[in-house]
DNA sequence: TCTGGGGTCCTAGGACCC
DNA sequence: TCTGGGGTCCTAGGACCC
């Protein structure tokens, strides 16, 4: 019999932005960013929630539901290093820790009990571990599955402890709407709807076959966990370091859609740069490139293009970026365009077209850059185009902060 | 409701190969 | 030519998560 922890902070962001400004405390606080902007709520506070502002609302919806609540922006590495802080202390409590997203770790804790004692009290000393260090709440989940341990995290919120006994993972499941299993979103749901299902208990009424057919591996497990069956496979994986990514990828929405090629092209070196960059942080190449359009109506669309070689260096990227763009473009305004990078790889792969010369330069000067950026800021240092996208995004979001004389350009090197 | 940005995983069709 | 079946790669789209 396994012992797994789910681990969910509370109002993650929120709390985190509280430590650093305790005003907010108690107030309904939307993070994200300001009310009239275009974008969506990260975060809400508990009682900017009880007027029906949650994450993924627009944010100018979040300001009709709740114009008294004090929007803020987000602070990434602020939370980065809260989530750093958290796993600190998990690991205390387990070798088998797996951080799921900034917020959220599973624990493996099985033959824990002679270390911590028995899972509930285990639970209570870690609940209290993370509050002593980090000043932040969290929920906690236990149960013999990850996924009944996360489902029973959520039902403790906020700031509680649930422990699923071994046996009663059916009677627990049983009530609840199918909503509330990870994986069933919007869709999902209305599609169980439409055949009657809307509690997980009314899965188990099922033919086997048709819940494979119309709704996949994850139905069928989770029907046997729901008839108290321990049905494993899928959700029960174990629990190890998260790999490598499989994809990197930056996008950007403008504030106002445009056509304006000079601009577009700018965007699009910008965010090749991005890639690669993170590419090189990651020690990865990328062998498929791919963009994303999307258009004023919403309507969106993405290209991909499998390379010859796979690539981190900028260049290459926008090369393949740009003449994606060009070729699929249909010349209305643009709102949105995202760059990916993907079918990642340790090196490049044995062809590589270009002469090795031109290929050294290339990464001589990209290491140079890099240590600039790391010295000097990531918006310091871009190559040609790019760096007019720097400069009209900079001016666009903030005037105040018009580039300096000085904004240490660097050539790419002649072939 | 006028809808971000970073991801993962799945499906499905066509090309291509044996 | 009326035409098999499996495996793999590639591309496009979509559901979903935080």
């Amino acid at each position: 019999m396994k012992t797994y922890f789910h681990l969910d902070m509370d109002a993650f962001f929120v709390s985190v932005e509280e430590l650093f400004d305790p005003s907010l405390k108690g107030k309904p606080v939307v993070v994200g960013g300001r009310a009239n902007e275009r974008g969506v709520v990260s975060a809400a506070s508990y009682a900017a929630r009880k007027f029906g502002v949650h994450s993924a609302m627009p944010l100018r919806t979040a300001y009709k539901l709740c114009p008294q609540a004090i929007f803020v922006d987000g602070h990434r590495e602020r939370y980065i290093e809260c989530s750093r802080q958290v796993f600190a202390v998990l690991q205390k409590f387990s070798p088998r820790v797996e951080m799921a997203s900034i917020d959220e770790a599973y624990l493996d804790m099985t033959g824990t009990e002679r270390l911590h004692g028995p899972p509930l009290a285990a639970a209570h000393a870690l609940h209290n571990a993370v509050r002593t260090a980090t000043n932040l709440n969290c929920s906690i989940g236990v149960a013999s599955s990850r996924l009944v341990a996360k489902i029973s995290s959520d039902q403790a919120k906020p700031h509680g402890v649930l422990w699923i006994i071994p046996g009663q993972e059916a009677r627990f499941l049983a009530p609840l709407d199918v909503r509330k299993i990870p994986g069933v979103g919007k869709v999902t749901e209305k599609n169980l709807n439409a055949q009657g299902i809307r509690k997980v208990g009314d899965l188990t009424v099922l033919d086997e076959k048709l819940l494979l057919e119309q709704f996949g591996n994850w139905a069928l497990a989770l029907a046997g966990k729901a008839r108290g069956e321990d049905a494993g496979a899928w959700f029960d994986s174990e629990i190890g370091e998260n790999g490598d990514p499989k994809s990197i990828s930056h996008e950007h929405t403008f504030s106002v859609d445009t056509a304006e090629i000079a601009a577009l092209d700018a965007t699009l070196v910008r965010l090749s740069e991005m890639v690669a960059r993170r590419l090189r942080d990651h020690h990865l190449y990328a062998r498929t490139v791919q963009i994303k359009l999307r258009y004023s109506d919403f309507s969106t669309f993405t290209r991909a293009r499998t390379l010859d070689h796979a690539t981190q260096i900028d260049a290459e990227l926008a090369a393949a970026v740009r003449d994606l763009f060009h070729k699929n473009w249909t010349g209305k305004p643009i709102r949105l365009l995202g760059v990916y990078g993907q079918s990642l790889e340790g090196s490049e792969g044995q062809t590589n077209l270009l002469d090795e010369g031109a290929i050294g330069k290339w990464r001589k000067t990209l290491r140079a850059v890099d240590q600039m950026r790391e010295k000097f800021g990531d918006g310091t240092v871009s190559l040609a185009a790019g760096m007019k996208a720097n400069l009209r995004a900079r001016v666009h979001d903030n005037p105040e902060n018009l580039p300096g004389k000085d904004p240490r350009a660097k050539d790419p090197p002649e072939n």
